[in-house]
Order: structure tokens, then C-alpha cells, then sequence
DNA sequence: TAGACGTGGTT
DNA sequence: TAACCAAGTCT
């Protein structure tokens, strides 16, 4: 297995690097200095699996209107899932809010300093656990996410295919994190990865790391990591309902607690199956009987595509009206309040979608 | 353990 | 346009 020449002299090289070239992010401390736990944990869960970009105005707002763990686990959950809406893996939501009620009762709001204490709390795994003992607490802990892996396959010119080598990356990540600044090593080796070390087209003329690394040298850089091929996405149908109430109102309702999109607010559907819907098949499964509608069930034109991790969803809108607010399993909800729901973006598609196709 | 789990930006 | 993939976790 590669090993690098000088690892201290790499390490340094970075944070010399990262202490000149850093982002100003709102959950970063300055070099040296050591973050407050509740925004490491807090920006670390926002980032998995999603960019800077998208995660800043979720931290921003999360801070201001929850500024202590105590303070966001009084919250109720269902505010927590609003606030997160439009970020994804709602799960994240319910695990934070978890998470915040378990630190606030049973640490006093006070987060472990251990990754191993850490990576008990709900919705913190390997890497999250990892980011926090380092950045908010100054451990030398091994922080591997996919910049990371990224990085070390090309450095040591590792070509096995992702995710079975994963142990040898975290093996060559753990040779190279220092004693001292653990927690900036760790924010500069994933800011190397974001900004240099890219997955395509990378800066490798102005990397730190560029003499050392094994990748570059032998110009397979670009091709790493290597990983398995992935089953390909199949295409999934539904119907979704639009159903107008007479005072302009609309039928929502909350998704189940778990699976995708769990615990969400949701424009009622049919089901999402391999096959496409007809209109009559699909009625059946409306949140209101034919009977109770002033005519029938009309396909708006079109449909809403959506693509999510593991498949794509072509989802048509059928809409109705119906006499006043007639019971239905859901909420009537004005059209002008639907924001404060917190649709997820699928949901915020398919209000569009009718809203331009359907009047 | 491999599949479920969102979304948006980039190419 | 469609594929890729991003500061992963859970079961």
C-alpha cells in the first residue's frame, strides 16, 4: 500500500494552505480556535449529502429562530419538519430533533466530546461523529466523507472502485491527520476536495498537495475514485389530486412518519407503481368519492417530473371541485397559506403545476 | 449489507 | 438533456 514520504509535512501543507485560502462559511471559527458544538453539529447534518450552497440559508434561518439546542428541542417536531422543507432527506429532520431533545434532557444541552458518545446520538454516524469531535472539540479524529475519499484515492493512486475500499482510504486518511488542528485539517482537506481536488476537472497546478501526489503523477487523476456501476433509476407513475373546496381552499395531507418523504405535507396521490395510471383507475383512489365532487376528476395537461435518489416520477394532476369543505382524511388548506406547510420540492411541482395548468 | 432516502447545480 | 454527484445515515 502507498504511504506518504513526510505525512506531518503534508498536514502542514494544508493548513498552511487553508489558513490562506479557507471559505468564510457562518459555522466556521477562526484557525485555531474551536466552534460551538450545537453549529458544528447543526451545519454538519444540513451537509450531508448536500452543497454549501443550498445548506447557508437553512443554517441561517435554523440559528436565528433556534439559537441553543434547548431552544430547538422545546420545538415541535412538525415546525422542525417545516423548516427543513425544500433541504431533503427529511429524515435528517426528525433524527436533529431527536438528537436536540436527548442532548437537552440528558446532557444538560451539552453535546459528548467523544466520538464514540457522539456517534450514539441519533442521525450522527461514522463521518458526523468524526466532524464534531474534531472541529467542536479538538480530537484527532479520522473525518472521512466523499471529498475525503476523493482525495486520498488520487493521492495514493488507489484504483479499486468505491465502496469496498473505503477501509484502505480511511487507512491512508488516518496516516495524514495531525495531532494539532484537527478539527482545521479536517475542514481543510474537504475544502481541498470542494474547491481543487474535484471531482472533474481538477486544479491540480495550484493543489498543496500536487508533488506529493501519486494520482497526478501518474495522470489517472480525473478517472479517481473508481466505483461500481449502479443499477440504473426506473420510472415510477401517479395521479396526484388537486381538489378545490368552494372557498378556494385545498386538500392536504402529512405523509406517513417514515419512508420518502416521511412525515411531509403532501398534495394526496395515488400510489407510485411501475405503471401508468388511466384516469378512472386513479379516481379510485381520490381522497373524496365521485359523489361529492361537482363534476368529475379532470387530467390537467402535462405532468410533474420528478427525479429522486432511486427513481424518476412522472406524476399527472387530476383536479375537482366540490361543494364547501365536505370531510376528507387531511386539512383544507387556502391557497395563499400553502408556504406555511413547508411542501417539499416535489409537492411545491405539483401546487405549480395546477396552479398554471388547471384554472 | 445493499438499498432507501431529496434536491439542485454542473456538464 | 440526462447523468453525475454532494460535508451520509439507517435498516
Amino acid at each position: 500500500m502507498w504511504t506518504p514520504a513526510a505525512p506531518d509535512a503534508l498536514a502542514a501543507a494544508l493548513l498552511a494552505w487553508y489558513d490562506r485560502d479557507r471559505r468564510l462559511l457562518p459555522w466556521r471559527a477562526e484557525p485555531g480556535q474551536l466552534a460551538d458544538p450545537y453549529r458544528v453539529w447543526l451545519s454538519e447534518v444540513m451537509l450531508q449529502q448536500t452543497t454549501v450552497a443550498a445548506v447557508q440559508p437553512y443554517f441561517t434561518a435554523f440559528l436565528k429562530r433556534w439559537p441553543t439546542i434547548t431552544a430547538l428541542a422545546a420545538a415541535p417536531v412538525e415546525q422542525v419538519m417545516e423548516a427543513w422543507a425544500g433541504l431533503g432527506y427529511y429524515a435528517r429532520a426528525r433524527n436533529l430533533h431527536q438528537c436536540a431533545k436527548t442532548v437537552a434532557q440528558w446532557r444538560q444541552g451539552r453535546f459528548p466530546d467523544e466520538e464514540s458518545a457522539l456517534r450514539q446520538l441519533p442521525g450522527i454516524g461514522d463521518y458526523t461523529a468524526a466532524a464534531i469531535a474534531a472541529i467542536a472539540f479538538g480530537r484527532p479524529a479520522v473525518v472521512v466523507d466523499g471529498n475525503v475519499e476523493r482525495v486520498m484515492a488520487r493521492l495514493g493512486a488507489i484504483t479499486e472502485p468505491l465502496p469496498k475500499v473505503k477501509p484502505r482510504l480511511k487507512a491512508l486518511a488516518a496516516q495524514l491527520t495531525p495531532e494539532t488542528r484537527p478539527g482545521d485539517y479536517a475542514q481543510a482537506v474537504m475544502d481541498l476536495g470542494a474547491t481543487i481536488c474535484t471531482p472533474r476537472n481538477p486544479a491540480c497546478g495550484i493543489c498543496p498537495w500536487r508533488d506529493a501526489c501519486a494520482g497526478r503523477a501518474k495522470g489517472i487523476e480525473a478517472s479517481l475514485p473508481a466505483r461500481l456501476e449502479k443499477p440504473e433509476r426506473p420510472t415510477r407513475f401517479g395521479i396526484a389530486f388537486w381538489l378545490l373546496a368552494k372557498d378556494g381552499s385545498v386538500l392536504l395531507r402529512r405523509r406517513p412518519p417514515t419512508g420518502l418523504l416521511g412525515g411531509m405535507m403532501e398534495i394526496p396521490s395515488t400510489p407510485w407503481r411501475t405503471e401508468p395510471w388511466n384516469l378512472d383507475e386513479a379516481a379510485a383512489e381520490a381522497p373524496l368519492a365521485p359523489a361529492q365532487l361537482r363534476d368529475g376528476w379532470r387530467l390537467a395537461p402535462g405532468a410533474v417530473r420528478h427525479t429522486f435518489t432511486h427513481f424518476h416520477l412522472d406524476l399527472g394532476v387530476a383536479v375537482a371541485r366540490t361543494g364547501a369543505s365536505p370531510q376528507a382524511r387531511g386539512l383544507w388548506c387556502p391557497l395563499d397559506r400553502l408556504d406555511e406547510h413547508g411542501l417539499p420540492t416535489l409537492m411545491r411541482k405539483v401546487v405549480r403545476h395546477a396552479l398554471a395548468k388547471a384554472y
